[in-house]
DNA sequence: GTATAATTGTGAAATTGTTCACAAGCTGAA
DNA sequence: TTCAGCTTGTGAACAATTTCACAATTATAC
């Protein structure tokens, strides 16, 4: 396999999506031409995406839905679960934790970490809580593929570094700042504030320039 | 202004809030090289950025903390206030509500919608919650910038269309699909499921390539 | 005042990502 | 079996983004 951009890899997410659309309107084969439609992309850059990963169409047809439903789902390791856990108990915390799409795809929260007592040892919507200081111990006893922080900020490098330590190889960042971690940890970041500063900035500055 | 890249926007919210840290900590000048640091990223990057508004560092010296966080913050929109209304008061909606991130940038949500009639007419965390049937008037009546969507993936695009027809002309989207909106509103979408896949896509393959 | 050390701002080069354009190949009709 | 009509897969062209490399400029030490 050649090098892949992410941006491939966040595509191939929104084209496994886009099939199962696809599917459930009963189509039984999707070109590049429909799955760029519905996600505002060019044909080639689908077509493009996808070789990367083989040849999985049939020229003068397309590709065929399910097959290719389920090699985007072998390609992005959906073909299988994963054991996920959240540390920070908060108002994000419980959000994700309520949050349907996880579990579709096979992400289950195995376990929750938190640092208030009064939220230790009991369960949250049928997940147990832990202490925050038993925090290696709990993800190699529940085999922890995946870490998701949703701590205060200013906590959240002091977690990230003991839950590497643990050996974890992956890690989903909702505090909004930069956390550092090895090369081989793979890390990923959700700034919601961010993402309203994108607004804010196009609102800004959208007559001094031309968007396309 | 040339046209600046998202990826440029998306930095330098990064620079405005390492620029508050510096300022904490007693910095009055801060380099490119030590903005890079905070954030991974290299010192020409910073710089070229940063060019793209103007001239604001000082050759042999650095940038003024206080003056090139207030510059970046009138770049971004954030020495004002924004009216923000949010649709779905949900898991996800709810999290939003209680995001301290957002009041502290100036982005004040100023009233809630939603379809279920057990939370219509009442106050959510103090922000009254409204029918979202009567969605346009109350984003007019509030003064609305910007439009957060929290509501299911199934009807996400319809609410986007009446927001759209109310005239507000930017939205975060929450739903974990591609809604489609006129090239003259700015959309900006946060899935999180696809973040997770991104972790699991390189779980999986990680054997398969190099990584750098 | 001069030299030294530092750091910006920016064209140019390198790299990365996207789109084009077309040969190759499949389907279905006659 | 041949032909017309599609659509894939992909090298090449193009576009965008990042990094390099260095002149210009400032502060500071002596």
């Amino acid at each position: 396999m050649n090098k892949v951009s992410d941006s491939t890899v966040g595509r191939l997410s929104m084209y496994y999506r886009s099939l199962l659309e696809f599917e459930k309107k009963g189509y039984k084969i999707v070109s590049s031409k429909d799955l760029a439609k519905t996600e505002k992309l060019t044909p080639a850059q689908v077509r493009k995406d996808l070789s990367s990963f083989g040849s999985f169409g049939t020229r003068g047809l397309g590709y065929p839905a399910k097959e290719l439903k389920e090699k985007i789902a072998k390609i992005l390791g959906l073909d299988r679960s994963w054991n996920v856990a959240l540390v920070g108990v908060g108002n994000v915390g419980s959000a994700l934790v309520s949050y349907k799409e996880f579990q579709k795809q096979g992400f289950n929260i195995k376990v929750l970490f938190d640092n208030d007592l009064r939220k230790i040892s009991k369960s949250h919507k049928g997940i147990p809580v832990s202490d925050v200081k038993n925090l290696a111990e709990g993800l190699k006893k529940n085999k922890i593929d995946m870490v998701i922080l949703a701590v205060p900020a200013q906590s959240v490098q002091e977690v990230a570094d003991r839950v590497v330590s643990a050996g974890v190889k992956s890690i989903l960042n909702f505090a909004p700042v930069q956390i550092k971690v090895p090369n081989d940890v793979v890390l990923r970041s959700v700034n919601m504030a961010m993402e309203l500063e994108h607004l804010s900035f196009y609102l800004t500055n959208k007559a001094l320039m031309m968007r396309s």
